[in-house]
DNA sequence: TTAGATTATTGAAACGTTTCAAAACAAGAG
DNA sequence: CTCTTGTTTTGAAACGTTTCAATAATCTAA
């Protein structure tokens, strides 16, 4: 690999002629640059990335770590931040990670956004500084060099169990994910909280836990609905996945939606539109998170601490499943 | 940041001692590791990323080129990359450009998978080395140190067609896709061979393009339907999405699929499926695709040049839109 | 012309590692 | 004791850049 000694050597000048030349300094003149030029693209010269980085200490990368790349969500939320990143004059780098987060601690990144349950507090805490701030979409961090941008799911819960005690609904159950999904338990906590808003009784029977997957709240559902006499006439769901699994349980088990049980998911993913019956659910907007934290991340990468990052907004939306 | 010199300096040894001892080299004895190893702990050392892969002419790590977040499409291949780069004790990272490239062009990987029609031919072919093969999956190349891993689009869909032909369609159309797409022209020209394979007629003017997404398809199919007096029986579209699209036109036309016209797709992405009518479409085992190009990388990256990556399974699922 | 100011170029140090070769130390053998 | 051998530690160079400070070249004005 060529280095910028071979292409000051080819252009019969220094190497910090060639690297001012290179990187367009006003110091050279036109012909000096233009001759480094020629030569570089002669010899076939590329900057090298890492001297590049270790002698300017930052990279002008910031990373998206993730925790794997399943799912029907992510790709908007990357697009969202893939577009500020770009008008930054920044790139981006996805990354799953389960272990090891080894581009997160090395200082690869200038930056970080991070949408990974299996990455614990304590870590992320220790890694936020000046040098390399921290967006978190899926917790609640206090550190200066931690933005949470998160979603408003109680409101959007609260949407949900609205809509339902509107249309009459007394007894409504919940299907859960994981207990160490923060949205998830945000959603289970704002279910609770509305219930009482709307003076209905809680029944943590009718309170039911999958794993975020279609296929796992399906198997619950029909548990439930083989264990349990009496239902309730509304189920909402922590994520649409889990709303159609529950969907199609009850539809096997003869029970029709939403004319025996209505249900409601969150998230609205692109499936939702197309199931059958097509899904009532509460809409993030996944590309505008991604913004919003993209944003949040840049004012920190400029030395801007003091603000707090606007709200994604959210809404219901209305279809035939309930 | 606290630098090995830092830590060197906490623990009384000398900076190359620390460096062995934090690499797990057997010459140290266990008291130093441990001394070192806690006085890192101590002042919070993270090793630097750039100064290692700089001296160490390698990041291990491998990217993952594509052309952008959008579509349904990239999470299952990534998944089958990730599997592959996990264990190899890789990592992986995922950049969507369009135009810098930095992270390809300046060594900041050791190889590199691309599926990104923004990038030519020209860029690639100058890249690839020994110090960086790439595996290509979105066209062919021809180079030592870049292997292609592409889809079986003629096989898929000759198997399409045959299904037509089979079932009695003697005059079939073909959506393509934007000419810049090596998929797409192949799909195009795996039809018009096996039209002549079952000595069916090609009419050019069947042939129609939109640009790979369902609202183009649904365009520019309402412009044929209202142009066109005789129609084919049958589409074969180059993905799904534009079979989606050629559906919903044909719908609002009051023209029934699939009673009126088949329509068959290509890919079998996830909504396929649960779409109305569920599509026939030709699968390509996504995953498995992403593991067959990352297992062809890391072969290179063992120095194996002479090998032909195996090629992926293609099938045609019949379902009902056809 | 020439001193002084301005512009263009260069040498060398530094960034944080790794790793070779040399040095220091410890242990056995004579 | 001293010599050898083997083990552990260390000093220093190197990786490819950037950038400060210093030098060289050119220009301007008296």
């Amino acid at each position: 690999m060529p280095t910028l000694k071979d292409v000051a050597k080819e252009a019969n000048v220094s190497v910090s002629t060639a690297s001012y030349a290179i990187n367009g300094s006003s110091l050279i003149t036109k012909e000096t640059k233009e001759k480094v030029l020629s030569a570089a693209k002669k010899i076939g010269y590329r900057p090298n990335a890492s001297a590049k980085n270790l002698k300017k200490n930052k990279s002008e990368i910031i990373g998206f770590f993730l925790s794997g790349f399943k799912g029907p969500f992510f790709n908007e939320i990357l697009e969202g931040v893939q577009d500020i990143v770009i008008k930054n004059g920044y790139e981006m780098v996805v990354c799953a990670s389960n272990s090891k987060h080894r581009l997160l601690v090395e200082s690869y990144v200038d930056g970080a956004i991070i949408l990974n349950f299996h990455l614990d507090d304590y870590t992320i805490d220790f890694l936020a500084n000046e040098k390399m701030p921290i967006v978190t979409l899926d917790r609640e961090m206090n550190n200066p060099y931690i933005k949470n941008v998160l979603l408003q799911n109680k409101t959007g819960i609260d949407f949900g169990v609205k809509h339902l005690a509107d249309n009459g609904h007394r007894r409504i159950g919940f299907i859960g994910g994981s207990y160490d999904s923060y949205d998830g338990e945000m959603r289970l906590a704002g279910f609770k909280e509305s219930l009482k808003k709307y003076n209905l009784i809680l029944n943590e029977n009718d309170v039911i836990r999958a794993e975020f997957t279609e296929i796992s709240s399906l198997l619950v559902m029909d548990q439930y609905i083989k264990e349990n006499e009496t239902r309730p006439t509304a189920f909402i769901c922590a994520n649409d996945e889990m709303a159609m699994g529950a969907i199609k349980a009850l539809q096997q088990n003869g029970i029709s939606v939403p004319k025996d049980i209505a249900v409601v998911g969150f998230d609205d993913i692109e499936l939702s539109k197309h199931f059958d019956p097509p899904l009532s659910t509460i809409r993030i907007q996944k590309k505008l998170w991604g913004k919003t934290a993209a944003e949040a991340l840049f004012k920190m990468l400029d030395k801007q601490y003091d603000f707090n990052p606007p709200e994604v907004p959210i809404e219901f939306i209305h279809r035939s499943s309930s």
